[in-house]
DNA sequence: GCTGGCACTCGGTCCGTGCGAGTGCCAGCC
DNA sequence: GGCTGGCACTCGCACGGACCGAGTGCCAGC
């Protein structure tokens, strides 16, 4: 009917006055700066509605309307075009990320772009480890039964371990022990190397066993430590401009932005073909999260996923906008990434 | 005379009670809760005193005395005594610390607990490359003129680089220059790197010239890039606990924490010999750690300084307390990193 | 089904008052 | 000379009432 689709445009004209302006939206302000064609006080009965329905609320009785989480998701999936970047936009991303030296280089501007792009808290996951592969391993001896493993993968990572051996090491059994693995791990999904390690170790000349139980055990840890998937978080300064949209809980959602976990959780969990989920408010799981929004993405080839990044703010954020940067950005590292 | 010294302990008192209880402080408190063994009112003589002497400061006419940066200043100087930690905050330290698999563990470990300690940000530098050593180059080929050159330095610093060749180069080439790279390097402190390079490359085989000239290069590159020191910050969170400390400044605050440049040079400022270093409000020198307190120190073995490690936080902090934290994490975490 | 009119609600602001903490000063005492 | 109790004074802050205006819901009319 013509009267949903107003009220549609309605709740579209709140959502975009309220996210410019920050105040409660009333009737005769919606009539002035749309121009629905129809009167405040037909506005009012519409409005009247969308509350009813759950769409849209009121802080007190005598003040305009705020969109609710469920407004806010209606009009992220039936409202809002994603805004395409301005040429100016992507100019600055490209900027912004050629010259980057290495993957943490890489990932360090990525999340100063996304944060300055978008006013609000940045977040970039490491590409995964477990969806990597093996360049190269290398083994260092820092000390007679210490050694220092380091594990360079396809994505760029570089991720380093100390292992204790059970017996002191000399020089030339580490450099066959370098190879050995080498030869068996480099160019493997590091998923997979689990499964090659009872072999490994049975093939493996008789002097050398301990020496590469020892180090397999300590690769797999890597792969299933907590710390496996780093995150990089930036712009948390833009929590401060936003305070007010965070009324006294700006410290748990600090702290669940330290908390890692918690974060990469929501940023890990993206549709790997690189649509941008959007989680609102209630919809995130988190109880810190529960004022925010999420908007994440995951980066890489379409054949390839890498790793997820995206945002935290307000509910109360220019969703299109944001989108569109997060996708933007997004595709850039992952092209960046992939020719690496 | 008798009287300077009881105007100090007013001072001290005024200090620890603001502190304590964040309201500013009136004689008649002050004769209440410390016996000083006078009326308030000759307490009030002193605090005129001190008053004019810089030291305290009323915000308004009818409220209680502030310590301003220079009465924070003498107490830091000669009023407070460093208050040794318990054994239990021993034990914690230990604890937390040991258990750590690699250095960018360690600093992570060091960071969370720095904050959790002093409830206030942490700060955490990297041992700087200028005073590691080289203890293993490693060269990886990426793509054909594309190789990743991984320096591993004996503080445990893992750095990466990709490096473009002027040409393709074979896998017999990058192993050569892998041989090549380490026996000049390996051993080497970072800092001599750049004498040694002129005499590597006349001396280099002729096939790999300009190989070895541009990795070397890339090596000296990264040595001297801004990025060059890094840094780990944490507790951001306890900033929202101090946020009445730091009206509307949190802001800048959170920036120059992000900017990793400004907190930097504070931290890096630290006395090698072990000394804690305390800049209080207008003493640093960037605008928006005006309000607050850096309190830093180096880490490292007595004869090798490797980083520095601090906290900030406002003013109004428990300086005795913070003080002895920041010292005791960092001659743990220098012990740490000294014997891997 | 839209519109203008109207009574009503209620949060925010402004202002005046009272209170209390804290001060500075002074005269007196040791 | 220095400490003390007393006292008048200042001033920020919390409280409370009045006012105002934005915004609403409802209703009768078109």
């Amino acid at each position: 009917m013509a009267h949903d689709e107003r009220r549609l445009q309605v709740l579209r004209a709140i959502v975009q006055d309220y996210v410019s302006t920050n105040d409660p939206v009333g009737s005769k302000a919606l009539a002035e700066r749309h121009d629905l064609g129809v009167s405040p006080a037909t506005i009012r009965n519409d409005m009247a509605v969308l509350e009813e329905q759950g769409y849209i609320a009121q802080p007190h009785t005598s003040a305009g309307r705020v969109p609710t989480d469920k407004g806010y998701r209606l009009f992220v999936d039936r409202l809002s075009a994603v805004k395409p970047l301005s040429a100016a936009e992507r100019k600055a991303i490209e900027k912004f990320l050629d010259g980057a030296v290495d993957l943490h280089d890489v990932l360090g501007r990525t999340v100063r772009l996304l944060a300055q792009l978008t006013r609000n808290v940045a977040v970039v996951q490491y590409p995964t480890l477990s969806r990597s592969a093996v360049r190269h391993l290398e083994v260092v001896q820092v000390a007679g039964a210490r050694l220092l493993l380091v594990l360079i993968t396809d994505t760029g990572r570089v991720e380093q371990r100390v292992v204790e051996c059970p017996v002191d090491v000399d020089a030339e059994s580490v450099a066959e022990l370098r190879t050995l693995l080498n030869s068996a791990f480099t160019g493997a999904k590091l998923a997979d190397a689990g499964g090659k390690v009872p072999d490994l170790v049975d093939t493996a000349p008789p002097h050398l066993r301990v020496l590469v139980a020892a180090v397999s055990a300590a690769l797999i840890e890597t792969l299933v430590e907590p710390g496996e998937d780093r995150l990089v978080v930036g712009g948390t300064a833009n929590l401060a401009r936003t305070a007010l949209d965070f009324p006294g809980t700006v410290r748990p959602l600090l702290e669940a932005l330290e908390e890692q976990v918690v974060v990469l959780r929501l940023i890990s969990e993206v549709d790997t073909g690189g649509t941008v989920v959007v989680r609102i408010g209630e919809e995130n799981a988190h109880e810190a999260l529960t004022g925010a929004s999420v908007v994440s993405v995951g980066y890489g080839s379409p054949d390839r996923a890498l790793g997820g990044l995206g945002i935290v703010g307000p509910t109360r954020m220019d969703y299109p906008t944001n989108m569109a940067a997060v996708r933007a950005v997004a595709r850039y590292v992952g092209h960046l990434l992939a020719e690496s």
